[in-house]
Order: C-alpha cells, then sequence, then structure tokens
DNA sequence: CACGACAGTTCGGTGACCGAACTGTTTTCG
DNA sequence: CGAAAACAGTTCGGTCACCGAACTGTCGTG
C-alpha cells in the first residue's frame, strides 16, 4: 500500500487515519463534502485551494474510497464528487475537530454554526446526541443552521459561502440551480 | 500571530481546528500525549519524527496552549511536555479518527488496543461510553489493553513501543523508571 | 575528568505546496 | 449556427516544509 506520505512503522490505527485524511486541505475538503458540496469548482472557490492540489486529494480520496466520482447525469463534462459510506463514517471526527475549534476559538457572539436534530430541531450536544430526544443523530438527520458568530457573508461571497449561511441539511446537495449568473467570482471567504 | 500554516478565510471552526493540529505528525504527538509519552527523545524514538519538527511541533503545542512544557523536578535537563486540559479535550478527535482507522484499517485477528472503562474493564464503544456501564467515561479513567491485533513488539523495539504493549491508562506516565541509568549490568533486571 | 544520555540545532537535498496561466470540452445565448 | 462563457482539470516555476544525519551544549555519573 503506497500512500503518498505514510507514517512508517506506526502499529497504530490513528497513524492509519491520517495516511488517508491527515493531509492538508483534506479534512476541510470532507467537511465541505458532508454540507453538500459535490464539484470540482465549488470546492475550489470556497477552499482557496490550489487547484492541482484540489486534484490530488480528491483523486487519492476516491482511491481510498472514502468519496466518489461520478459523472453527473445530463451534464456533460460537470464530474461530482460524494462521500461513500467510508467517508460519511468520519463524521465523528469531523464533528469532534469541529466542536473543539468551536470551543476553544469561538466567534465572536457565539458558534458560527449549530447542529440539530432535524427532527425536532433541537441542538445537538458536542458528541452529536440530541438534546431534545437524547438519541445519537445520523449524519443524514443533522440541519445546519447559522449561529450568531457566523459572519453575513457578503455580495459577492462565492456561491457555496453564500448557501452555507442558510440552514440545510448534511449530505445534501447545496447547490441544486444549474445555471449561474456569470460573473468572474473572486475572492474566497467562507 | 501568524500561525504557521493557515487556512485563510474560512469562517468555519474546523479550519482553526486544523491551524493547530492539522500539520503533519502533530496529532500522532498528541495521541502519543495521551498514551503518557512526556519526553523529547520518547516522541523521537517512537514517532520516527525528524527532531526539528518534532521541536517545532512541541513548540507550536506549547504555545497554543495545547501542551505544557515543563522541567521535570529532579533531572536536571529533563525537559517533560504534557497535556493540558485544552489538549486533554482533543481526545474525542484523537479517539474518533483512532476508531475509523481501527474500523476501515483492521489489523489481522481485530483490533490493536481495546480502550475500556477502567472501573469495571467493560471496553468503550467507538463514541467513549462504557459498554457495561454505559456513561460517558473521561480521559483518566480509561484503561488501554493490547488487543489481538496488536503485533508484539521485537525485542529491539523502543522502550515507549514496549510500553504501549502492556496494559496502561491514558494521561498516566507511561515511562516512569528513569530507565536504571546506568547500572553496572550485574543482575537481570526487571 | 571522561563519558554517556539527553534536548535541541544545523544543514543540504528533496518533494509538496502555491498561485497563476493555460488547455480542451461543454453549455449558454445572440 | 457561432461566439463567449463556464467548467474541470493540467502545466509550470518559485518557495517553503520536511527529511535524515550529523552536530552542539548541558547535565549527571563513574
Amino acid at each position: 500500500m503506497t500512500l503518498p506520505r505514510d507514517y512508517r512503522g506506526q502499529t497504530c490505527a490513528l497513524a492509519r487515519s491520517m495516511e488517508i485524511v491527515g493531509e492538508r486541505w483534506t479534512l476541510l475538503i470532507l467537511r465541505d463534502a458532508f454540507h453538500g458540496v459535490r464539484r470540482f469548482g465549488e470546492f475550489a472557490a470556497h477552499l482557496a485551494v490550489p487547484r492541482a492540489v484540489l486534484t490530488d486529494r480528491l483523486t487519492t480520496l476516491a482511491e481510498a474510497g472514502v468519496m466518489e466520482r461520478r459523472a453527473e447525469p445530463g451534464t456533460g463534462r460537470r464530474e461530482v464528487y460524494g462521500l461513500t459510506p467510508k467517508g460519511v463514517a468520519l463524521w465523528p471526527a469531523v464533528r469532534a475537530l469541529t466542536a473543539w475549534g468551536e470551543e476553544f476559538y469561538a466567534a465572536e457572539g457565539g458558534p458560527r454554526r449549530v447542529f440539530r436534530h432535524a427532527a425536532d430541531e433541537a441542538p445537538l450536544t458536542p458528541d452529536g446526541r440530541c438534546t431534545g430526544c437524547g438519541d445519537a443523530v445520523p449524519v443524514s438527520d443533522v440541519l445546519v443552521t447559522p449561529g450568531p458568530g457566523l459572519a453575513p457573508p457578503g455580495p459577492d461571497a462565492d456561491p457555496v459561502t453564500a448557501a452555507l449561511a442558510r440552514p440545510h441539511r448534511l449530505l445534501r446537495p447545496l447547490i441544486t440551480t444549474t445555471a449561474s449568473p456569470r460573473r468572474p467570482t473572486r475572492g474566497p471567504q467562507s
């Protein structure tokens, strides 16, 4: 198994994970995928990641079985990338790291985003349980709503940033409209 | 302060986390710290990380308040590095990533290590709850035991690898004796 | 003092990452 | 239909992080 940057000799499951998802940008790409980002250009515009690096990461993730690359039906050249079940299984890790960042690097005013149980809209605990019904909430039942700490997107924010500022379900395609106004999109900003 | 490798423009708590713990080797260093590794040479020998990189990571983690550097009382030059409460708060993330690696890259025979509740020695669920009493187990009450998938350490394995193959509590110093510094190699020692 | 253990630094070589420009195809619109 | 734009990647040169090995300085012990 020739992984791009391995951690040789480590008899530790964490090292195996880091070989797959430990490279720069990878977890942010996966996070976007959880939020419903599906297209190459959306990842590139939202993350401001060099396009060559993005190509490499998506290829690596697809080869590892974490994401899946498929042609979007109907549209010609449009490729879409989606999480496989193996990728969805990374949600506890993404959630835990997000919760840690939110706890120790909180924005002014409060959390940037609030994860809720879609069934009753009660917020989730940091470990992903519903504060209303107490259940462990599956990823597809997580509703993301903007929190008080989320800066409103500027008028020239990229479509992903704009869509992330609105309530949405995880794993559902974030941007469904096919057509977009032709206007040179410049500048990242989440 | 300029973070070493930032993710500019990301209004996302995960990006904040990745700026602290997202660099190569950092999470493996933290994992070792959870298991009780405390000294520079132990990290270096066990992880096979370039020493300059290790110095950089420990300094960065200390500046971020995740780890703490202090002189070991008694011994002269010995510095020890320990997790702060902010560092301990990363345990859910480390556990989740380890569990994912264990699930999808299992070793022959089964898990490499089993996390248990020290009180009743019942194994923990992937999200850190005790299968015996059902409680969420704090990090300091986690007992680590070798699992069937853990390869036995070779005779020339470093002391950390050897100690990790024996049952131990998280956050407790893994190697307590100063390794009997320079015994006259008289009798067999424990 | 000599020696070994240890923490951390130095240094040259290599590869990953960056950012911007470019290629080739598909879609949209006049 | 034909031009222009959108899109998914690729190419390329500069820069920086990482690697590995050797080295420095300090402390404790024999």
